[in-house]
DNA sequence: CCATATTGCTTGCATATGGAAATATATCGG
DNA sequence: CCGATATATTTCCATATGCAAGCAATATGG
């Protein structure tokens, strides 16, 4: 009925529905942070000098700047990430993983790895998992600090 | 650094959120509705007598069913789709595509199609694109109605 | 046949989010 | 150096969404 590219984007985006939910979950659960605030910690974890913009940030995430203010502010409650200003453009407020933010997201990537090996448990070889990431690799190609 | 499957989980979070912001542009300024608005009228065109209860709608589109209530009547006030309840079960009110609706989904579709493609325009040889979606089929299987 | 449980739908409430506006700072062109 | 422009962040407002509660209708078990 519709084309191969079509196909791909629209099980793309039922896919993606699958997953969050079956992913929102496990983490919230286990370490009681929701999962884009993983992935907020995991992008500071993998930056230079664990610190990003909030703009950075917010391209990073594909969200808005006021969300990524908004997502850090409880995060820094929890004393996860921290907040420094540059010393040479006090305009930048970076987001600063703590050491309680590097031990929780430590485990929340083990956490991930366990339930994302659940996802391709059954029907799926180890071949088809890496074509799926390469091919997926390129769809998020092109933008600066990728997870994964 | 991350295993094959955590790196294909978090490539496809992703590719979601850039494709999503991609098409949401794209339709909603050529049609109108939102790319969600369009996957709902997808759904009931390719249903049985182009109609679904509002649970199972909820079902395909991986939202709760207080949010079809409320996505359906905007769509309603616009003739893309009607209300009619089942002469045997008094509880369901199915949503039904009507012709307005036919022919607007028809058209999201053709442009649909177009954006997809242009997804893949570089760098994707056909046989890849194929086995994208192929794989990206497995991992929605297993449920009714799916689009694609 | 009736009481109870289940199902489908809607509404109230709390939360999440994007965009516009406001503010502060930095950069650029003369 | 100065005014205009650009950038980073926050706040306000409108919208979207899930969950729990409520309601109506159906199914179930005695």
């Amino acid at each position: 009925m519709t084309n191969p590219s079509s196909s791909a984007v629209l099980r793309l985006l039922g896919a993606n529905a699958r997953l969050e939910e079956r992913f929102s979950g496990g983490l919230g659960a286990l370490h009681g942070l929701a999962l884009k605030e993983v992935l907020l910690l995991m992008h500071l974890e993998q930056a230079p000098r664990q610190r990003l913009s909030r703009i950075d940030l917010a391209k990073r995430l594909y969200v808005s700047p006021s969300t990524v203010t908004r997502m850090a502010a409880p995060l820094e409650k929890l004393k996860m990430v921290g907040r420094e200003a540059d010393p040479r453009d006090a305009r930048l407020a970076y987001v600063v993983l703590t050491k309680a933010g590097l031990e929780l997201v430590t485990n929340a990537r083990a956490t991930l790895e366990v339930m994302a090996a659940d996802v391709f448990r059954d029907r799926w070889t180890k071949p088809e998992i890496a074509t799926l990431a390469e091919l997926l690799g390129r769809l998020t190609a092109g933008q600066p600090g990728e997870l994964g």
